[in-house]
RNA sequence: GCGCCCGUAGCUCAGAUGGAUAGAGCGACGGACUUCGAAUCCGAAGGUCGCAGGUUCGAAUCCUGCCGGGCGCGCCA
C-alpha cells in the first residue's frame, strides 16, 4: 500500500526533473506516512520540504510542482499542499475497494510478503535451565519468540526455532544434590542447603518420585538422580510449552558439544588465532579486542570449562548450519553478556550484526490491580503452568505480546480472565466470533441468499449499491485499515516487534464493532447484504490472519 | 563508581527511519438493547511527553547534563 504511494511520488518527482521544474539529481530519503488525521489525506510526504534546501525555493512552491504531476497519476482523487509543505494524497474510493477483493482472493495469505527473500534465520529462545519449571518470565520469552518466528516466516524468511538445553555443568550436579538433600531430610536426617542448591517445592516432588523409583542406595546414585531430574524437568518444560502452543523445530543439547569434542576444538582454534591465552592457570578469551570491558574466562583454573566455552562452540555450530542471521532472545538480566558473545561472533569471522540479541523484560503479575508477590528467596516463583491453568493460552499469549518486549510488562490475571470488552483478547476474538455468527445467521435467512464464497460484486460501477454502501466513510475506514495490514506485518517483522500486531487487531476490532452497531448487515436488500457480508468476511480474514501471527486462536463462537 | 533499559492522561501503555492541533484502552461520568451476539456501541472529561539546555524550517523522538526507577558489572548460568 505504502509502496503504491511511493511509486506515485517518485514518478512525479522524475517528471518534474524531466521538465526542469526540479534540478536536484539525488533524491533525498523522503518519508511517506499515513497521517493521523483524515484531513491530511491517505498518505503524506515531506519530499518537498527535504528538496527545498537543495533547490533554493520555498517548500510549498516545490510541493505544488510535484503535486501538479501527481494529479496525473492513476487512482488519485486529489493532492493538496498543506502546512509547511506537506503533500497530502487522497486516493480514489475504488482504489481502496480493490483491496477487498484482494483480501478475499488471498485469504490466509493476505499479509504475507517476501521481504525475507528466503534468507535463513534462526530464532533461539526460552532456553531455560532444566533445573526447574518454567516461570512467568520464560512464558513471555516463549510467546515473544514464537510470535516473532511466525512473523518472520510470514515475511518470507526461512525460519528455524531452537531451544538450547543447558544440560551440562555444575547446575546439574547442584540439582541432583538438592534432591538428595530432600530425600535425606525426609528420611529424618538433618540437612543444610547451600546457596547453589534449588529449594523449590518441585524438588520435593522430584525427590518423592525418585524415592518411588529408587532401588539403589542413595549415595551412589547422584549421577542417576541428575539424569532422572534433568529428563523429568525437560518433560515438564516441553509439556508446558506445547500447552502454550509453542513448538520448537529443534532442541540442542549443550552436553553434546562437550561429548563431540567441539568445545575443545573451538578453544584450540581460537587459541591458534590468538584470541585465547593463558593467565593464572585459566584460559581467557580476548573479548576486549572487540570492545568488551574485560577478557572472559573460558576454562577455569580447576580445568572446568565455563558456560561461555560451550557458548562459543554453540554459536560456531549455528553458523556452520548455514544461518544468515541469528536471533537470540534473552531475559533482560543477561544484557551484560551481550558484548562477550558478540565478540565471539567476530572472532569466529562473522559480521557482528549477523547476531541479533533481543531482550525480554520482566513481568509483574497483578490481580485486580493488586500486585501478586513471590518470594525468590524461598525458591518459589509463579510458574507459567499456574498462569496457563488460570487464564488459558490465548489470553496469556496475547497479554505477553501487548507490550514492547524490552519494556516492563504488567499482567493482570483478573483482566486476562474477564469475558468482557475491557479485556483486549476477548474484544478481538469476539469480533471474529461475531462475524462468524453474522454469516451463519445470513445463511439461515431465507430472503437472503448468501454468496460470500462466490461474491461477484460490481465494484466498478460507481452507482452500484455495493459501491455506494462500501464507500461510506465508516466502511472505507475499515477497508483502509484492512489494506494496511501487509504493511503492518512487514514493519512488525522488520522491527522484530510483534506487539504492533496486537495494537493493530484491537484497532481493527474497534472499527468493526462500531460499524456493526451502526449498520445492519443482513437485511431484505440482497445487494446491500452481500456487499456488507463481503466486507465482514474480509475483516474476519484479517483478524484471523493477525491472531494466527500471535499464535492466538480465532474462535467461531465463544 | 561504570554500563544497558525505562520515565507520555488517575492506571496500563502506543507513538518505525525527526513532521502538522501528542493518541488508545481501562477507570470514573452521562447515554443506547421490539433488530444480525449489549461479551457491543455512542458522548463528553482527562497532558509542563521526568527536569534543564542544545541541534533546525520542525523534537515525545537526535545530542549533553541532571533527577527518579529497574537490571547488570563472577574462574555463576
Amino acid at each position: 500500500m505504502i509502496a503504491t504511494a511511493a511509486d506515485i511520488i517518485k514518478k512525479a518527482i522524475q517528471e518534474c526533473k524531466k521538465n526542469g521544474a526540479i534540478k536536484a539529481e539525488a533524491l533525498p530519503d523522503i518519508i511517506i506516512e499515513k497521517p493521523k488525521k483524515d484531513e491530511f489525506g491517505d498518505f503524506a510526504t515531506n519530499a518537498a520540504m527535504l528538496l527545498a534546501g537543495k533547490e533554493g525555493k520555498p517548500p510549498r512552491q516545490i510541493a505544488e510542482l510535484i503535486a501538479k504531476e501527481m494529479r496525473q497519476s492513476e487512482n488519485i482523487k486529489k493532492v493538496e499542499v498543506a502546512g509547511p509543505g506537506f503533500i497530502n494524497i487522497f486516493m480514489e474510493d475504488d482504489y481502496w475497494l480493490g483491496f477487498l477483493k484482494e483480501i478475499h482472493v488471498s485469504g490466509e495469505k493476505f499479509g504475507s510478503s517476501d521481504i525475507g527473500a528466503g534468507k535463513k534465520i534462526q530464532v533461539e529462545f526460552v532456553s531455560a535451565n532444566p533445573t526447574g519449571p518454567l516461570h512467568i518470565g520464560h512464558g513471555r520469552g516463549a510467546a515473544f519468540g514464537d510470535a516473532l518466528a511466525r512473523l518472520l516466516k510470514t515475511a518470507g524468511y526461512d525460519v528455524a526455532t531452537e531451544f538450547y538445553v543447558n544440560d551440562a555443568g555444575a547446575q546439574v550436579k547442584n540439582l541432583a544434590e538438592s534432591i538428595l538433600l530432600r530425600i535425606k531430610e525426609e528420611a529424618g536426617e538433618k540437612v543444610e542447603f547451600g546457596a547453589d542448591h534449588y529449594k523449590g517445592e518441585y524438588i520435593s516432588k522430584l525427590a518423592a518420585v525418585y524415592r518411588g523409583l529408587a532401588k539403589k542406595g542413595v549415595e551412589e546414585s547422584k549421577e542417576e538422580i541428575g539424569r532422572f531430574a534433568l529428563q523429568t524437568i525437560l518433560e515438564w518444560i516441553k509439556k508446558d510449552l506445547s500447552d502454550f502452543h509453542v513448538n520448537f523445530d529443534s532442541w540442542f543439547s549443550e552436553k553434546s558439544l562437550f561429548d563431540s569434542g567441539k568445545v575443545q576444538k573451538l578453544i584450540q582454534e581460537l587459541k591458534g588465532k590468538g584470541f585465547i591465552y593463558e593467565d593464572s592457570g585459566a584460559l581467557w578469551f580476548k573479548s576486549t579486542v572487540f570492545g568488551d570491558d574485560k577478557d572472559r574466562v573460558v576454562v577455569r583454573e580447576n580445568g572446568e570449562p565455563t558456560y561461555f566455552a560451550s557458548d562459543i562452540a554453540y554459536h560456531h555450530d549455528k553458523y556452520e548450519r548455514g544461518f544468515d542471521t541469528l536471533i537470540n532472545i534473552w531475559g533482560a538480566d543477561h544484557h551484560g553478556y551481550i558484548p562477550r558473545i558478540k565478540s565471539v561472533v567476530q572472532a569466529l569471522g562473522h559480521d557482528r550484526e549477523s547476531l541479533k540479541i533481543l531482550l525480554v523484560q520482566m513481568v509483574s503479575l497483578s490481580r485486580g490491580g493488586q500486585p501478586v508477590t513471590m518470594s525468590k528467596r524461598a525458591g518459589e516463583y509463579i510458574t507459567l503452568r499456574e498462569v496457563l491453568d488460570e487464564v488459558g493460552a490465548d489470553a496469556c499469549r496475547f497479554f505477553f505480546l501487548m507490550r514492547k518486549s524490552d519494556a516492563h510488562l504488567e499482567f493482570d490475571l483478573e483482566l486476562a480472565k474477564k469475558q468482557a470488552p475491557e479485556n483486549p483478547v476477548f474484544y478481538v476474538q469476539y469480533a471474529h466470533a461475531r462475524i462468524c455468527s453474522i454469516i451463519k445467521h445470513a445463511k439461515t435467512v431465507s430472503s437472503c441468499k448468501l454468496q460470500v464464497a462466490s461474491l461477484n460484486l460490481n465494484l466498478e460501477s460507481c452507482n452500484s449499491k455495493p459501491f455506494l454502501c462500501l464507500s461510506l466513510k465508516e466502511a472505507l475506514d475499515i477497508i483502509k485499515k484492512l489494506a494496511s495490514f501487509p504493511d503492518v506485518v512487514r514493519g512488525s517483522a522488520a522491527a522484530t516487534e510483534p506487539h504492533r500486531i496486537t495494537f493493530y487487531l484491537q484497532e481493527l476490532a474497534g472499527l468493526f464493532h462500531s460499524y456493526y452497531n451502526r449498520n445492519r448487515v443482513v437485511t431484505e436488500d440482497k445487494e446491500l447484504t452481500n456487499a456488507r457480508l463481503y466486507l465482514c468476511e474480509a475483516v474476519r480474514i484479517v483478524i484471523h490472519n493477525g491472531l494466527k501471527l500471535l499464535g492466538v486462536s480465532a474462535p467461531e463462537e465463544m
